[in-house]
DNA sequence: TGCCAGGAAGCCG
DNA sequence: CGGCTTCATGGC
């Protein structure tokens, strides 16, 4: 069935592009799953979100979002976009002597912080170290196939995977997630997914901690350091207050908003927080969203988006 | 054209 | 601070 939602910030495909989601799966034309245009031009970008075992096709042509879901699952999906947020609120709230994030966020306006599942946050980010996203998508998809359950689907040729449970991914040995190419890495994933399996990693209990405690107890797991908690907070847990830093936000950090007299007395290991602090900080609670608008458009401007 | 060094949404010991 | 899996990329 499918569902109309209205926003002028959300942008289909900006949130593909953002890093947060390494499973929005562009929809063909051809594909009977392919969304009947409202109009009969503009067919744009269509595509297939799995999460928590549920499966939407979403498609765009200007201002409405089409959701092609059932009826039970409408409010699982606004939710899943963060439609209770004024994102027109949040760029408005921008500092205006900020022409970096003003230029930002107007080029990423259409982003939206996603409440994806913790549990593929984890697994997904600890992926990430030290790879490109193309690459980071391959591998998710591969564990999915390999390890996820099929949706329930007429042909199983075409079946779309839910992302593997704690005891599914716990079921491969560490061979076998070697041999996917998951590099060191993989003894990281074995590991977490025995943990999460035998409950030494609480899921639920993780879900109802604060963004401080949520910290805590993930960096406390073997392969998971700061930035990738930070990761986790921010796009499985809904801490928008987290404000991942990598490779990326360093480079903006360092030639958007460092100064050389300022800082001098600062310590080389919190430079970083002291920057987020005076440059971020007046943007209480919700931070995170700006992390993702630079970190979006830095990626833009390289030209590095896929 | 082919090769190699540097780097990729980092973390552990 | 060195090491780590793999691999697409850019410079020479």
């Amino acid at each position: 069935m499918n569902y109309i939602y209205e926003s002028s910030c959300f942008d289909l495909k900006q949130i593909a592009d953002s890093g947060q989601c390494f499973r929005m799966t562009p929809v063909m034309p051809d594909s009977p799953a392919f969304p009947k245009p409202l109009t009969c031009e503009s067919t744009l970008p269509a595509y297939e979100i799995i999460s928590c075992g549920k499966r939407l096709i979403v498609s765009q042509e200007g201002s409405h979002i089409v959701l092609d879901c059932q009826e039970e699952e409408l409010d699982f999906w606004k939710n899943y976009f963060d439609c209770g947020r004024d994102y027109e609120a949040v760029i408005s709230s921008i500092n205006p002597d900020d022409t970096y994030l003003l230029a930002a966020a107007q080029a990423g306006r259409g982003i939206r912080i996603l409440r994806q599942e913790p549990w593929e946050m984890i697994i997904t980010f600890v992926i990430s170290q030290q790879k490109t996203i193309p690459n980071i998508r391959a591998l998710v998809n591969t564990l999915c196939l390999r390890y996820g359950s099929p949706l329930s689907s007429e042909n199983e040729a075409s079946a779309s995977y839910a992302f593997p449970t704690p005891c599914q991914l716990a079921s491969a040995s560490l061979e076998e997630l070697l041999e996917l190419k998951l590099g060191y890495r993989a003894k990281y994933i074995h590991r977490l997914s025995h943990d999460a399996a035998e409950g030494r990693l609480d899921l639920l209990s993780l879900s109802s901690m604060d963004y401080a405690a949520a910290m805590d107890y993930l960096t406390g797991f073997y392969g998971i350091g700061k930035k990738v908690a930070n990761c986790i907070c921010l796009f499985g847990l809904h801490h928008v207050e987290a404000f991942p830093v990598d490779t990326w936000i360093q480079k903006i950090l360092m030639e958007h908003y460092f100064n050389e007299q300022k800082y001098r007395h600062t310590p080389k290991g919190s430079l970083y927080e002291h920057i987020i602090e005076d440059c971020f900080g007046q943007y209480s609670g919700y931070a995170g969203i700006m992390q993702q608008y630079i970190f979006y458009y830095e990626r833009l401007r390289s030209n590095r988006l896929n």
